[in-house]
DNA sequence: TTGAAAGCGATACCAC
DNA sequence: GTGGTATCGCTTTCAA
């Protein structure tokens, strides 16, 4: 059997033709508050009707530059944060009349090449998850001249804008909450090495408590910012780490990976034995089990924030825009409250 | 201070002039395979760069009707899955060449609206996570004439194919499952009223319970398939219902929803009072604190499956491709096993 | 190997 | 209100 030839869309010229009318018209009818009479409409859109015309945007993107598309680059692998931001973004992005192109990176390395995938379709911007690393990175993205918006880099140009949480203040409020809760052994699950957010955490955490007077801090360091990795290194570093009675993870899920190796491996209680707190406030999070303490950071809000300085950016673009910072605020459940009546 | 001009992207012409040749000469260089001579290409090379220069993929678009783009719908809300699913496409399409447009939408109410959209851009095809759900929606996507792939619906056209999960295997297995287990009395956690998936789960399921001589089966509907719905819905229905000793939840979010209510709401023992299954194995139902028992759904095969069927659905517009199932297997964790050695 | 020219499908501007 | 025409930036075909 032959296989069918594409599929052709039926264009302007074809319903002209059809209609009896010039190309112009049917363009007019299509676009409006140009002005057509309700005859030449009327023969237009039975015409289009017809042959199932659909206006393409090709030709436009071609004339004008702009695509109305934003390519949004996530980081992979195990964060729910990052499908409720994803979601967050498609409901804000909608009524604005932009679509998002969707990318996943493990990391900066080669972001190069996707933005010159991405440039070939002339997206407006980019939306990045991933935080630029490396200043090299950063000067070859500049080149693109596309408007990137990042989250918690240190790098940035007129052409890369950081959105940052409150990452160091934020942590601060953590430390004064376990200590304030009687934590006295405290520490610090860091995510990958290379993850600025998690050193930011980690320095904001440590200062507070060195204020307090507490100047021993037990650093564990998880090599992916997975569940897995929570658990892992927390079962293997806890004891020859000291058994610290309080544990801040540089995020949620990490979190849970550490309460269940506490829990299931090393048959202790959370929040009796050790309190246990993370970041994101993913929605899991709040699912009893867990009840973890957390720093909220709506993504409502993140991406709200995101779009109001991408409208800047595109609006004048290469032109040097603020850094920003979010107020991120601690949420205090039973995962950091060992008076609590919930049961385990 | 005055708002700066667009971005302008150097084009071929303007690399051309800049380079000394004709434009074809440029577009060739681009072009793997296309015969220039080494000094033709260099100087294209050097001016090109000099200008940053990065071809356009727009008039390909244009010329060919083809974009290179696939359209991926999600219907929002919690579900993991979705996650799991989305970066395992990205990762499957991107070495075809694929770029991925996502969009959220709610239901497959409006979705000829998003088709329309979608259209615009010439999508080369549509995935969607959504059902279609009624036949006026399945012949209203049909006119599109863009190869749709969605999941677990009842509806098809040539242009429409579905692929679902062995949804009524799947289950019957799950109460022999729950029966070899010792359960007497059965609950099944509806989704939303107007999914096909849960309702295949529930015929399954009873169908095989009827046939192991239990008539018996209090059928609980949740609203939503989310983690607050499955949690209400089993906290105000559990006992009124009859205090089944086995839950099958439609889905795994669901199924942690109850779980919580179990334990901490209704202040029993999973799997000692209560045996509690799920159906997709997203990732946190592995998690220590649930370990649901639940059936497998992997996404790297649902997407291998998916893209199977799309580039047969590519290469013969139009023609009738076959309706696919996959085979899920039941996982047996620790909520339906009532010796296992897990604390909680 | 090279350059000139046609063509894709829309919008915008122009006379009429 | 209408139709003709230029235009965007490529790929492809055809002659040289």
């Amino acid at each position: 059997m032959k296989a069918h030839p594409a599929r052709k869309y039926a264009s302007s010229t074809d319903v002209a033709r059809l209609a009896g009318v010039s190309q112009s018209a049917v363009s007019r009818t299509f676009t409006p508050g140009a002005s057509v009479s309700a005859a030449t409409r009327a023969k237009v859109l039975q015409a289009a009707s017809a042959l199932e015309y659909q206006p393409s945007i090709i030709p436009q993107i071609m004339l004008s530059g702009k695509s109305k598309l934003i390519a949004v680059v996530l980081g992979g692998l195990g964060n729910p944060y990052y499908a409720e931001f994803l979601q967050e973004l498609a409901q804000q992005l909608e009524p604005r009349g932009y679509k998002m192109i969707v990318l996943y990176a493990q990391s900066d390395y080669g972001f190069e090449v996707l933005a010159a995938q991405l440039a070939s379709y002339r997206v407006d911007a980019i939306i990045s998850a991933l935080a630029v690393l490396s200043s090299t990175s950063a000067s070859e993205l500049t080149a693109f001249k596309i408007p990137i918006i990042t989250f918690n880099s240190d790098e940035r140009s007129p052409w890369i804008v950081s959105i940052s949480a409150n990452n160091r203040h934020a942590s601060a409020q953590m430390a004064q909450h376990l200590l304030a809760r009687g934590a006295k052994r405290f520490a610090f699950l860091c995510g990958p090495v290379d993850s600025p957010a998690s050193q930011h955490r980690l320095a904001g955490f440590r200062t507070a408590l060195q204020q307090a007077g507490v100047e021993q801090l037990i650093v564990l360091q998880a090599d992916h910012f997975t569940y897995e990795s929570g658990f892992e290194t927390t079962k293997q570093c806890f004891v020859e780490a000291g058994k610290p009675d309080a544990i801040y993870c540089a995020n949620d899920v990490l979190a849970m990976g550490a309460m269940d190796a506490l829990r299931f491996s090393l048959g202790l209680n959370v929040p009796k034995d050790v309190l246990v707190a993370g970041f994101d406030d993913i929605p899991e999070a709040s699912w009893l089990s867990y009840d973890l303490t957390t720093i909220t950071q709506p993504p409502v809000l993140l991406v709200k924030t995101a779009l109001r300085v991408l409208e800047k950016m595109l609006a004048q673009p290469g032109q040097k825009q603020l850094s920003v910072t979010l107020k991120g605020e601690l949420v205090e459940r039973s995962s950091t409250n060992r008076s609590s009546s919930r049961k385990a």
